[in-house]
DNA sequence: ACCCAATATGAACAATGTTCATATTGGCCG
DNA sequence: CGGCCAATATGAACATTGTTCATATTGGGT
């Protein structure tokens, strides 16, 4: 018989597990901060016991990294949307650019947890080694051009690719913190802390440093 | 009596405790990671019970601010010598930054930890506050020019100080996470890694655009 | 129709942060 | 010099966490 409907009462094969703690655990970062997020409290909420977790992960740092995962497709299916999109170069990267803080300012919890020690570093899941560096994958792709892998252009535009997601990254953090107040005013708008940004980046720092 | 031998035996009144359990972190990041550092951890390490800690600190975040907070004032002594002893400007900046990105290679730990969570964004302790942007304070006094506090050049200068700040930040994450491969060569060193993405920085990456 | 592998349970364990009643002690006031 | 109090340290307790394991249930394939 077709599975179709697993939502039935409460049983011991109540569908497939894994998608529902995944999505469990994604509405629970939506609406709270990262460290409301642990193995038992994701289980509660889909109404398991909290061992089950164990047949479809190895451990929660496996859970972490599956949920990671998921939102690095999401984050990078929206920049390549963008990176198709725009023809412009300039115009393209200062949209990437806005894509991405964009993506910080939504999923707040999600992206701490994206780049949080217990699923950078450890290795655990190849799916998350293959998605994790989509977003960096896709910049270095972008700047390379349009064209297939050139090594010889490889050095050249690697530092470039680097330096960007550096930027977006820390800033991303920076603004999650609270820590962006653009001088006097309180607050700014993603968009136009995104532009600033890029200002600065494209046009270069010598012309700041004119004493 | 002046307490000049609180190493005596094991009493109750062992010295200043505070000043001990901050040692002793520091000493337990700089040779482990930063899951490691724990409450009863420290309190083991010191040869006290857990709940003594609770006569010095209202509770674990602010131990960890306190020890945040010597993170950010070493950094800060770091990144002050080097902007009061290089006149030249571009070179100076571009120290700066290896100063920065040294710090966070060789007090991998700490540097997670001053800014976790747990440090960042809890404004327990006004000790953080003011440490804690010490640095990126030190970075938009450099912009702003040696003179005194000029609001008209404050919206210009303060852009530049937010970009090489995130950048530096983002930088230093991605290099502690073994993100940094430079392209093909599989290590490179810290002040190649700085000066690179300086070269950027500085020039700007619009002509890494050219297509 | 049966059986087995997959799946879910519940009890247990170690480790964590935190609280509280209790014990000790150093320094101050008489 | 003696006594007392506030500061400090202890140890036992509690709730919560991740993890393991023996046990129970069940759905799909032969």
């Amino acid at each position: 018989m077709t599975k179709s409907k697993p939502s039935a009462k409460h049983g011991y094969h109540k569908g497939n597990l894994r998608d529902r703690l995944i999505a469990a655990a994604e509405l629970v970062l939506q609406q709270e901060e990262l460290d409301a997020l642990s193995l038992r409290r994701v289980a509660r909420e889909v109404g398991v016991a909290p061992s089950a977790i164990y047949n479809h992960f190895a451990n929660l740092d496996e859970l972490l990294a599956a949920i990671a995962a998921h939102g690095y497709r999401q984050l990078e299916a929206l920049e390549r949307k963008t990176y198709t999109s725009i023809t412009d170069r300039e115009s393209c990267l200062r949209e990437l650019a806005r894509d991405y803080l964009h993506f910080a300012a939504d999923n707040p919890s999600l992206y701490r947890l994206m780049f949080s020690r217990a699923v950078v570093g450890y290795r655990s899941l190849p799916e998350v080694n293959e998605a994790g560096d989509s977003t960096f994958k896709l910049s270095v792709e972008w700047w390379y051009g349009e064209g297939s892998y050139d090594p010889e252009k490889s050095a050249i535009a690697y530092p470039y690719a680097l330096a960007v997601w550096s930027l977006c990254h820390g800033a991303a953090l920076q603004m999650l913190d609270g820590m962006v107040t653009m001088g006097d005013q309180a607050d700014i708008s993603v968009d136009a802390l995104a532009d600033a940004l890029m200002d600065v980046f494209l046009h270069g720092a010598l012309k700041g440093i004119a004493k």
